[in-house]
DNA sequence: TTGTACGCGTTATCAT
DNA sequence: ATGATAACGCGTACAA
């Protein structure tokens, strides 16, 4: 491993001349410039992130803790987190914490011990925990897609009521009268969705959507549409309206498993417009957020409050979503009541 | 920030004590460790990871690189390489290639600065750069999926071969004699999930496969089978073979949108068995890799070279792989040539 | 069982 | 335009 002092020394100057010649943070003259690059060249030098590190006290790591990369929602999250950092010299570090107690636990030490500069934080269930919020008080952090710690943190959310209202008029405008919502209880982002969607319903004098809970997962929609259905597989209701889309897709699997078709029985809707909803047949209608972008801002206005060593601005911003027609909804078939 | 000269002054000891009754690597009484540690909590103390850093050499950080954590293959493999490294008290810093060769670049420049002290390495294109090669020569590697830095390198990889052939043996045991392969020509792990299936069809006696080439997506798949297909939309084939499960699922969108039916017309086999094979309609029949696994040996293997300071030995690791029938399979129902 | 002293490789400050 | 020097905070030989 070459040193700044070898490069130094092969090129007749100091190591400062060539930390300067290497950030351009001060004049050096063209000549020793291009000397000390030839020497760098020559060794292949690169100067050792851990001692940079400890010299400026960062790390050019941002921490990015999601509850499930497998879901493809959090992985184009990921996506717009990394192109941010990549855009402004920093590198992600991957927290999943796969719904984990003990995980979290883990990622908080690190924290702690300022592996990182700072936090994207994705939550992934209603509860966080106390610790959480303490520990991350040490560092910047923005919330993503979900507000859990109090409105005094910089927080980048969609428009969830909107689009649980778009859902709600699009079924409406389809004949629609009698609605399932299948939520997770307790996440704020979900409360929304499932909120909006019955406000809108109820605003067309439709009775009141019922509510049925869920994981925020296949399974979850899957199990959760398994308790909408009468034991004779009856069905009150011509749409489904689930939070995510992911759930959507397991309720899905659960209809047609009863002999149920979609759309020409149940119109679907879901939420979030992760990659895999074209790439179902019927094609998934949803609710698109931009979560790329969602990543995106919410890395940059970190990277900002890093770099000014300001505290993010206790902000909540809100990005618009779209309703994106696909297969899964139709007119209603069903005689109304 | 406290630091150890604090923690130790208050609790009347040297520096070197209170590191020592953190690591445990010299005896500490526990007279002492006690009062050290009421200290340490007093302060909410926790050591510098970049002091540490440099004072170790290392950073108890891997690097992983895929093509894309979008696509859930690689995000189960991010899954598995991360359990392995909380486990051994690393973290892991992602790096999303995307296919983009100034990303790669970038990468590279972060693993000569020795921002990670080893790196596990999913390339998703059969172009390997040099730079890369080189560069990743100066810290551990562990290849998985694709074997690209030629046979010196440690390598994890699912039997591909063989996977191949179960599709091929499944689909004949069904009754299909004509079938076309979906393939990324020149991605290793592609051609040899071809070869296994062309040598198995062919020592049926049946006609030699034909080989579509497309990228390793949705996409790729439904623009390789539009490739398959006559411009009357007429077919000559009852089988398809996808290398993987997104061309799988793109291919059957084409196939369905021309109005043939799977697997009543066609039948369709993936390979990967990623979470949304299960989720379509009717379920993909897929040929399955534990990723997971794949990952965290990998990991394991990577983070064993690090702690021992030996290179990963060059060897093959090939993991066994399994059939997954669900619903895009079934008896050929077209007449013979 | 505990302490002293040094080194890790860089950047900031001050001086020239 | 360039150089000398002092931290930065920790781990660890070596000494006691």
């Amino acid at each position: 491993m070459a040193t700044i002092a070898e490069v130094a020394r092969l090129a007749g100057v100091s190591p400062t001349t060539v930390s300067h010649a290497l950030s351009g943070r001060r004049a050096v003259s063209e000549e020793t410039r291009r000397r000390v690059q030839e020497v760098m060249d020559q060794l292949g030098y690169s100067p050792r992130r851990a001692a940079q590190n400890l010299a400026t006290g960062g790390t050019r790591l941002l921490g990015l803790i999601v509850p499930d990369i497998s879901n493809s929602f959090f992985a184009e999250l990921a996506k717009g987190v990394e192109e941010a950092a990549i855009d402004a010299g920093y590198n992600m570090v991957l927290c999943n914490s796969a719904f984990n107690h003990d995980r979290e636990l883990l990622y908080l030490e690190t924290i702690r011990s300022r592996a990182v500069d700072g936090v994207v934080y994705a939550a992934g269930s209603p509860t966080t925990h106390r610790e959480m919020a303490d520990s991350l008080g040490s560092i910047p952090v923005v919330l993503v897609d979900e507000e859990v710690l109090g409105s005094s943190t910089c927080s980048f959310v969609s428009d969830n009521a909107e689009g649980g209202r778009l859902a709600a008029e699009h079924l409406i405008g389809l004949g629609h009268t009698d609605a399932v919502i299948l939520s997770m209880a307790g996440l704020a982002s979900s409360d929304d969705r499932a909120q909006g969607f019955s406000d809108a319903w109820v605003s067309h004098d439709l009775p009141q959507p019922v509510v049925i809970g869920g994981d925020f997962t296949y399974d979850g929609g899957y199990a959760a549409l398994a308790k909408a259905v009468g034991p004779l597989h009856d069905i009150d209701f011509s749409a489904v309206f689930a939070t995510n889309d992911l759930m959507a897709l397991g309720a899905m699997k659960r209809l047609m498993e009863i002999g149920l078709h979609v759309p020409q029985d149940v119109s679907v809707v879901g939420f979030d417009d992760i990659n895999i909803a074209g790439m179902t047949n019927p094609g998934l209608t949803t609710v698109r957020q931009d979560v790329w972008q969602l990543g995106f801002r919410a890395a940059e206005a970190l990277i900002a409050s890093i770099d000014t060593s300001c505290p993010p601005p206790a902000e909540r911003h809100v990005q618009p979503v779209e309703l994106i027609v696909r297969g899964t909804t139709s007119l209603c078939m069903t005689d109304a009541d």
